[in-house]
RNA sequence: GCGCCCGUAGCUCAGCUGGAUAGAGCAACGGCCUUCUAAGCCGUCGGUCACAGGUUCGAAUCCUGUCGGGCGUGCCA
């Protein structure tokens, strides 16, 4: 259990000794200012007011009857009845001892683990990866990575679009380029191109046009000729966002992928469901179904069209496919969609629409991790010079060569190997971060300069602490994985650095709950800053240093070098020895 | 029209399940490398928390309204 969690069970347990009925919260928070303890708990002001005491009063009887031998050195009441507590330092360094030992470093497994689907990614195989699908993919692999980390069953679902009207003429297009001698990997080695040349001809040529819709027919009956053709085309654009991942380090394996091909041939099952049990009805030749719980002002209801007058499936109908799979074929207990924000009143509708339809439970947690878009330095959506969409593979490679620059200049002795191996881990870890740190639900300015310059809140921050630690240990020839010794916290620095240690599962837990990974790392860097400053004021390997103090500030260093490891990793962002 | 999101220092952002003088980074200015990696540390400067009401012992945080910006709103995904 984290110290919050437990200093609250006390409070509450202080609370009801004192007979203070428990409606009256006993919330924990941590102090903002050191002068006012390291956690403080509030709830004697307002218990009062409704118990018409007087709250220093009530705060007092809290207090005698709060247990925390031991734990607490101090408790005090100060201002209208704020109860702050100071954690006793010796017990501070032994629960931190304790932690550092730990393989998840004091993280507790949950007790009832979730099944949660996490759909995230999921780009548009018809073209190559933008910058569009860096935040899905960035912050559902961290939000995966953690969820795992505290216990849970994660399933990623990588739900790519790899169906619909567009392939029709993609297929046509390769078969044409295909018979003119040319290999698949050859004709798509540029996605981009080859979509925008098959757009052209689809719109200015009606034989092509023709023939692009006829294969759309004979895919969506499953012609084994034309199911070859989309394979082929579908394998190649997978090894490119297979490329993208790899280089991103993102978790997301090709059993991960279930596109919408995979639905196919249930929304017509689906679709007959739900006309079956009314909910959805035919009105101006679509097949409709209109949600009242999500009318306007006026009371009309929400509609939404899962059959279009054509005969035609949307992008509902599959995703309730895909949610119902999900619920009952995957059994999970959550699923979360990282998904961008204009997608919220969409997602709101396949919700409410698989609650009527029971397609999912009502113990099945539906959340749209919604995020706000990427703009540039002037505000407006973030594009290339010249008015494009930029390419994800450009933009990490443009990060990398970036960093090769600085890692060169920062330390020359590297050599071209290091440098290489460095400015990868730098360059995408600074990318990375930005997007991480940043509240997820936000639009977000994505700035070179800033980005690169490495400094302040950013991912190479973190890892530079790392690799002065790593450089200590290397100096006084120690092995950081297996040094082992108890810590004894004198200097305030040392004080500072430890408690924000033992925040550590607190911090994990919040992120875990609300899918907030930028939560984590405000906690990094606090923790990363906390460090330098604890680097700066407390020498180690010095001569003058006492060899109980150098024992005691390696451990220390020890701890946060895994934390800030641990932490990193979750997020998806490498470290290493040397930078 | 209706709905959702946003508005905190010159810039980029934390803080929002109500708590004590609103915090960082960048930028500007001034210090600290014969000493564990200066991608660092210390200091100075900088804020009517968009505005107006309300609830409260207490509001950047909750409620209502106004202004400003973004997005969405039936046959694309």
């Amino acid at each position: 259990m984290n110290i919050r969690t437990f200093l609250q069970q006390k409070v509450r347990e202080a609370m009801s000794s004192a007979e203070i009925p428990e409606a009256f919260g006993a919330h924990v928070t941590p102090s903002k200012n050191p002068k006012f303890g390291d956690y403080q708990a509030n709830g004697a002001m307002a218990a009062a007011k409704s118990m018409q005491t007087k709250p220093r009063e009530l705060a007092q009887k809290i207090c005698d009857n709060l247990l925390l031998d031991g734990i607490a050195k101090q408790i005090e009441i100060a201002g209208p009845g704020f109860i702050n507590i100071h954690l006793d330092h010796t017990w501070i360094a032994n629960t931190l001892y304790h932690a550092s030992l730990d393989k998840k470093l004091g993280v507790t497994t949950k007790e009832q683990p979730d099944t949660v689907v996490i759909d995230y990614s999921s780009p548009n195989l018809a073209k190559e990866m933008h910058v569009g699908h860096l935040r899905s993919t960035i912050i559902g692999d961290a939000t995966a990575r953690i969820l795992s980390f505290i216990g849970d069953s994660v399933i990623r679902q990588n739900h790519v679009g790899d169906w619909g009207t567009q392939f029709g003429m993609l297929i046509a297009e390769l078969s044409d380029q295909l018979g003119e001698g040319c290999s698949a990997e050859f004709a798509l080695k540029d996605l981009e191109k080859f979509y925008q040349q098959s757009k052209k001809r689809f719109d200015d040529d009606s034989t092509f046009s023709d023939r692009a819709r006829d294969y759309v027919v004979k895919l969506q009956s499953g012609d084994a000729e034309v199911l070859t053709l989309w394979q082929r085309f579908r394998d190649v654009s997978l090894s490119h966002s297979g490329d993208i991942y790899r280089l991103l380090n993102v978790t997301l394996k090709p059993e991960d992928i279930r596109g919408e091909s995979a639905y196919n041939d249930d929304l017509e099952v689906l679709v007959n469901a739900l006309e079956k049990t009314g909910l959805a009805k035919e009105d101006e030749g679509a097949l409709v179904i209109f949600l009242d719980e999500l009318a306007d002002k006026e009371g009309n209801p929400s509609p939404v069209i899962v059959q279009k007058k054509d005969g035609g499936y949307l992008y509902a109908t599959t995703d309730l496919a895909a949610i119902r799979f999900r619920a009952n074929a995957l059994k999970a207990t959550r699923i979360q969609y990282f998904i961008d924000d204009r997608q919220s009143l969409h997602m709101k509708q396949v919700f409410t629409v698989a609650r009527k339809a029971g397609f999912v439970e009502n113990n099945v947690r539906l959340e749209h991790c919604a995020f706000g878009k990427m703009l540039g330095k002037d505000g407006k959506p973030f594009k290339t010079r010249t008015g494009g969409t930029v390419k994800l593979a450009e933009l990490l490679d443009e990060a990398v060569e970036k960093a090769v620059t600085v890692v060169k200049e920062k330390n020359p002795q590297l050599n071209s190997e290091q440098v290489a191996e460095i400015a990868r881990k730098v360059g995408i870890g600074a990318v990375k971060y930005a997007d991480l740190s940043i509240t997820r639900t936000n639009d977000y300015v994505f700035d070179w300069d800033a980005m690169l310059s490495f400094e302040g809140n950013t991912g190479p921050y973190l890892q530079y602490a790392f690799t002065r630690i790593a450089s200590i240990f290397r100096k006084a020839e120690q092995d950081l994985q297996r040094f082992d010794a108890s810590i004894e916290l004198n200097e305030p620095q040392e004080i500072a650095l430890a408690l924000k240690l033992l925040k550590f599962s607190e911090v994990l837990e919040q992120v875990a709950e609300d899918a907030y990974p930028h939560v984590l790392c405000n906690y990094l860097y606090e923790l990363a800053s906390l460090f330098m400053r604890f680097y700066e004021a407390c020498p180690i390997l010095k001569t003058e240093v006492a060899e109980a103090d150098k024992l005691s500030r390696l451990q220390l260093s020890k701890a946060t070098a895994q934390t800030i490891r641990l932490g990193l990793d979750l997020l998806g962002i490498e470290v290493m020895e040397r930078m």
